[in-house]
DNA sequence: TTTATATTTAGCTATATAACTAAATATACA
DNA sequence: TGTATATTTAGTTATATAGCTAAATATAAA
């Protein structure tokens, strides 16, 4: 794949609004895990795994996984890239709705195991 | 429409190649009129159009018309999107073609009329 | 006015893709 | 081992969109 083309991959994965909530989700978070990518977008886990995968392979996004769970964050490598996204979406993005499902108690979504916490929160 | 929704209009505006060889001849040449773009696209000029649409309405371009023509040229206010795109664009497309096209003699193309001139081009 | 040129709009078709559900895979806990 | 949880893959459906041709619109030249 040469460059243009890769320009155009990188775009293509940012043409879409559940895609761009994740990424704007990811410049205030420094990682989160699918299931609540899934829980915060209001969509199927399966449609959010299709989205997830998609900006990992155009580049935009890295994962590690840890047991049953997988973390996301950014990756993006292109200083100009960041700083743009970070200009359109810092603030531009309703991101109340994942703040709280962040705070909610550990029972909920993918933390129902005893006490267990699925995914460590950290804010940037 | 808010912030979150025309930067996403941007980026679905950016999601397509024609479109975005469009943006790339555009950061090389001040201004190209439709026929030029067509010819250069090598698809029909009712697909052209409907491209140069969508990137006027993201506001990515600005037209101006002249007679029978139109011009176009970029009104990319964002400094870092321009940025990202000359950085992301700049000689990594093929524009050869289209200097081909630009060089080409009077009667060709949009350029039918005795020997006046449809699409003065300028280079950046 | 008639003809030619440049562009857009309308209408159609084929492809891409975003959503869903169900099944498969993987890991962890009882 | 068996059960629960987290995620992905497979398969389906509906919508969006990129392409085309033909017709409409607009301007200029004969």
């Amino acid at each position: 794949m040469n460059d243009f083309e890769k320009t155009l991959q990188v775009n293509k994965a940012l043409a879409d609004g559940n895609r761009l909530k994740i990424v704007a989700a990811l410049l205030e978070y420094d990682e989160l895990c699918a299931c609540i990518i899934t829980e915060f977008l209001g969509i199927a886990g399966a449609t959010a795994s299709r989205h997830l995968s998609i900006l990992v392979n155009s580049g935009l996004l890295a994962s590690r996984k840890e047991g049953r769970w997988i973390y996301y964050r950014l990756s993006i490598a292109d200083n100009l890239l960041r700083a743009w996204l970070k200009a359109s979406l810092d603030n531009k993005t309703n991101l109340k709705v994942l703040a709280e499902i962040v705070a909610s108690p550990v029972e909920d979504i993918c933390r129902k195991q005893r006490g267990i916490s699925c995914c460590p929160i950290n804010k940037k």
